[in-house]
DNA sequence: TTGCGTGCAAAGGTTTTGCATGGCA
DNA sequence: TGCCATGCAAAACCTTTGCACGCAA
């Protein structure tokens, strides 16, 4: 926990172009190291699992876990983080989608629950579960 | 996926009873063959998640997925089904306190999601995670 | 009696860790 | 040169699965 990198290596250097080159993309583990297989770059799997820790400590990338079960997910936030924070995730339990939603409703839900209930929402974590729009009306 | 159960068996007459006796309480699957080990209740740990998977489908319990590194939790939801599908729940990440929220804004959003987006979001499975009022002041 | 539930052990998949080696500053 | 990072393999961890046996209806 709270790891944070002292050397500018050149995996380090690898994993976040890789990232700056798919924002907006989610990646897990496997796909990283596959990637960098088939482009015979060296990275071992423990260095990205150490790597990725890193970035999400420095709030250079986001983890997603979006059930205990299928392996987590990173995104590149980029340099403007205030969107990331305006964009919820929902995630259809039958197909498995994952949506984002950016929408002031959103955030008038976010203000209320923390002006009224003293909670405050972290939308980097929250997941909203539910039905799709082509799976509802199955 | 959608296993639901036809016998009533003692396991699951054991694990019902123990979640009702524990209403309001996050249990982990450890935690509850602990219990029935240490009270020499016989119910093995495959069955545990097993009838676990099916009071979840049955919507007796409510399964809680904090985050993938630590086991899955349960609680128990109760007679009156109806109320749960107006409560929110919110999970301090810090202190891991869990609040139960039942506003007529969440389920505005909720609507709204339906409408505008075409989703629709399963409050027995979401979770909203952040921080209360007490972690957020220190 | 029929078939579902149980229980054990093993498998499955993801993430972490120990330790020797390699590389950045 | 002094640490830190890497990489491999093994361990750790939670959950699922296969299969023979037992039990509810």
């Amino acid at each position: 926990m709270t790891v944070r990198t002292k050397y500018r290596t050149k995996q380090r250097k690898i994993l976040m172009e890789y990232f700056e080159a798919n924002p907006q993309t989610h990646m897990t583990v496997k796909e990283i190291c596959d990637y960098f297989r088939s482009h015979d770059i060296s990275c071992g799997q423990a260095t990205v699992y150490r790597q990725l820790e890193s970035l999400v400590n420095d709030g250079i990338i986001r983890k997603y876990v979006i059930d205990e079960n299928s392996p987590a997910c990173y995104e590149y936030l980029g340099e403007k983080e205030e969107d990331h924070d305006l964009t919820f995730h929902c995630k259809c339990e039958k197909c498995g989608k994952l949506i984002h939603i950016q929408c002031h409703r959103l955030q008038d839900l976010q203000q209320h629950l923390k002006k009224g209930h003293g909670f405050t929402v972290n939308p980097l974590r929250t997941v909203l579960y539910g039905l799709c729009e082509q799976c509802r009306k199955q």
